[in-house]
DNA sequence: CTTGACCCTGGAGGCAACTCCAGGGTTTAT
DNA sequence: ATAAACCCTGGAGTTGCCTCCAGGGTCAAG
């Protein structure tokens, strides 16, 4: 098992921190690397590899969890059937994801032409009554439950 | 201010829990109600169109940060400006998340194709190679630490 | 053989958005 | 007057995903 490096090097290939590494492996996401004489942790490519599997189905929206199984399903005898039925309940939520932000696109849009046509017409609007697009907010729609955290997660280092 | 309902009432009439209603008011989310002689809070229906209006910009994907900012927008002398620069900002977001998530759905699609394709061939794939799919997870992509927390939240009672 | 950069572990802290609980007060009905 | 159903507060706990820290070991260079 040649070029292995220490953690602090895997942590800068795979553009994630140290801390985040071993938390992984607290989790038994990624598995134990070897160890060095003084136990260090030493990683390989396919290691490495890994990480950055994690990194990216993160970006795609995969939670540990799924990609603790996705990681299972890669390094076993896996039926690909499997992968896909897990892949097709993403798929699913993606769409559902996709069409919910689409129609707040829609929404948003919409609110900010009234909110341009009031400014444009009143050139500034103080009356009590509330901008268009606020209204707009306050009723509800027909999109159930479905919450899309749309920011405040941090976006690690990378 | 006629028709006042006790927590629980607003807590059905809005969709939410008590202990959301609360939990928000502690965050200075919406305001005090009113109180009665014993310390109930009451609620009349403007406050309960706040609870709505909290319940339907998270589910338009604004974290309680901001819909705290867009409650006070509505409730004082704002200037439309003000809601659509802030608007303006949500709607780039929103934009981007779409992108991303239209990306990642190209690649499950792809992937499940090719999946599909493999299991036709051979029935039932076990060779210790991957499913393409792993594989098309596995490189990085160019979509740059974006990461829309696609599952994981418990999507409350409602 | 010491110094500095790096690594180890275990555990605490933090943020978002809740949820649950204990211990107690209020209202309303009977 | 007492029970049932509701409400109050303050604070602890939860989940997901980390980040930070103290106290101590390892390794390579000078």
């Amino acid at each position: 098992m040649a070029e292995t490096v220490q953690i602090g090097k895997a942590a800068e290939l795979a553009g994630t921190s140290v801390d985040t590494i071993r938390f992984y492996q607290k989790l038994g996401l990624t598995k134990s690397a070897t160890r060095s004489a003084g136990g260090y942790r030493l990683f390989d490519g396919e290691q490495i590899s890994d990480l950055k599997f994690v990194r990216h189905a993160q970006e795609l929206g995969f939670s540990l969890n799924e990609i603790k199984e996705l990681l299972a399903l890669r390094q076993k005898h896996h039926t690909c059937s499997e992968v896909q039925s897990m892949l097709k309940r993403k798929l699913t939520d993606v769409r559902e994801k996709i069409r919910s932000l689409v129609c707040l696109e829609a929404e948003l849009r919409e609110a900010m032409r009234n909110c341009n046509r009031e400014l444009r017409l009143k050139r500034e609007v103080k009356h009590g009554d509330s901008c268009p697009l606020l209204k707009r907010l306050g009723r509800t729609n027909g999109s159930k439950g479905n919450r899309h955290a749309a920011s405040g997660r941090k976006t690690a280092k990378q």
